[in-house]
RNA sequence: GGGGAGUUUCCCGAGCGGUCAAAGGGGUCAGACUGUAAAUCUGAUGGAUUUUUCCUUCGCAGGUUCGAAUCCUGCACUCCCCA
């Protein structure tokens, strides 16, 4: 079960830098060695940029050892100033409480998910932490900090980092207390190579710089070798994040971004994205993603690498029954008229689109205009707009298009008892209630 | 302090007394094609109505005119040059 995390690491394009690979392989060469990644709880739920991290340490798990996620319950509270242009916001204290208790939970729910064939059976007997930095900050008081940490980090080594100095060149400069955050990070690693005999350190590529201070005070105050690896940021072939999208980021938590969405999205890569995804992202082994590669060069139309991706992916963050509801609205969504569900149903399918109560008596005699229904449920900005939309043959009623402007709907426009599905385009619906 | 240029509809950018809701491009939204892709092509793109009009827009406030985004006055902001 054990193999080569370093070959592994390597053969999926997950290393951009790293310290001495050879001196890693030697360390790691040994089972059940723990390897940590930080989350700083900056939202209540992970998003798609987070899911890198997740999985390597999945990752660490499948080669036989410990991986460690730990929570910024006290760096979140400083702000990670690494790849930000400017100074954060303070969190108050209770939106910390919430951010650390749903991060927590996330992080949880994804190690310990058997998702992923490779690694079934395999994360309930490998161990794995989670920690929290607040835990053994909060007891260290400011004077006892800067005697035993701060001393030992030159400043000079602090204002080569890149990311204090491409700060400081800016208009906004940065606080002393953003310019702080490294030395808690660098604490943090050297806290838990004390606590744990943790010595690697994984992240996102902006994390070189606290990455190797922590390093550094570990050699300076222990004299101990400690190892890091950093893995390329996941961007789109056309430059943008991944997980970015229009309407915002892609979140792992069901109520930000549905199961549906989440699904669609990965659904949605093009080939290149999808390909290295696969490769970063899930646990197929290399002959899989070889075999998909050549799929996907032979018979790009299949989609069978955005769709083996959207599935491992949503089994991951949303269990199988997530994936189970994603499938099906997708084949709603994306099937033909709608009939023969029920409102219950058509609710849960349609969970993460807007909808809009009517009251019943809209639809008696003459019925509600369609173009009163697409401005009213936000389909349409204006009743203008609407008729456009109608006259293009953009406009469907339970996925039937209707192109008659003058369209009124009745109770026989109805999918369900009392809900009907409005869409206009490809992919934007609406549900109309009527109560 | 002196001299000059500018502020246009979501963005860039034409318009310089009527035919201007305002060229062109971008974006966005529909449609076709397609792989729920990319590229391409077509149409639309202030609001209300509907096929006829009406209302609101061209930095802000006044004014000249039958009529102004276009002319005049004042105010605000931006930029450039000389000190």
């Amino acid at each position: 079960m054990t193999h080569d995390l370093v070959s592994d690491f390597q053969a999926r394009g997950l290393i951009h830098q790293s310290t001495d690979a050879a001196r890693l392989r030697e360390w790691l060469a040994t089972p059940g060695r723990r390897v940590y990644a930080g989350f700083d709880p900056t939202a209540d739920s992970l998003h798609v940029g987070h899911l890198v991290a997740l999985v390597l340490l999945r990752r660490v798990a499948h080669a036989g050892h410990e991986p460690v996620a730990l929570i910024g319950g006290a760096t979140g509270m400083i702000g990670d100033p690494s790849g930000r242009s400017e100074e954060r916001n303070l969190l108050s204290p209770d939106e910390l409480a919430a951010n650390i208790a749903g991060v927590e939970r996330q992080i949880r729910a994804v190690l310990q998910s058997d998702a992923g064939h490779d690694v079934r059976g395999v994360a309930s007997v490998t161990p794995h932490h989670v920690v929290n930095n607040g835990d053994w900050m909060r007891g260290v008081g400011y004077l006892e900090f800067l005697r035993d940490v701060g001393k030992h980090v030159p400043l000079s080594q602090m204002l080569g980092k890149d990311s204090v100095k491409s700060r400081l060149e800016r208009d906004g400069g940065l606080s002393y207390t953003e310019f702080s955050y490294m030395l808690l990070q660098a604490w943090d690693f050297v806290h838990l190579s004390d606590t744990l005999d943790c010595r690697v350190q994984i992240g996102g590529s902006d994390q070189w710089g606290n990455i190797t201070a922590g390093i550094e005070l570990g050699r300076r105050l222990r004299s101990r070798e400690l190892h890091g690896i950093t893995c390329p940021l996941l961007t789109k072939s056309d430059g943008t994040k991944m997980g970015k999208t229009a309407s915002g980021a892609i979140w792992l938590d069901p109520r930000r971004t549905s199961p549906y969405r989440f699904y669609q999205y990965w659904i949605n890569l093009d080939d290149d994205d999808a390909g290295r995804c696969l490769a970063r992202l899930t646990p197929l082994s290399l002959d899989e993603l070889a075999d998909l590669d050549s799929k996907r060069a032979a018979n790009p139309a299949a989609r069978d690498s955005q769709k083996r991706l959207a599935e491992e992916l949503t089994r991951l963050v949303h269990g199988d029954a997530g994936l189970a509801a994603a499938r099906q609205a997708t084949e709603i969504f994306f099937g033909a008229e709608i009939s023969q569900l029920d409102d219950s149903q058509l609710a849960e399918i349609f969970a993460d689109v807007p909808s809009r109560e009517f009251p019943r008596s809209a639809l008696d005699g003459e019925g509600l205009q369609l173009v009163e229904a697409l401005t009213d449920t936000g389909l349409a900005q204006s009743r203008g707009a609407a008729r456009r939309t109608i006259e293009q043959g953009g406009a469907y009623v339970n996925n039937r298009r209707i192109s008659d402007v003058a369209y009124r709907l009745t109770a026989k426009d109805l999918a369900g008892a009392a809900t009907l599905v409005l869409r206009s385009g490809k992919k934007s619906y609406a549900i109309a209630r009527f109560g």
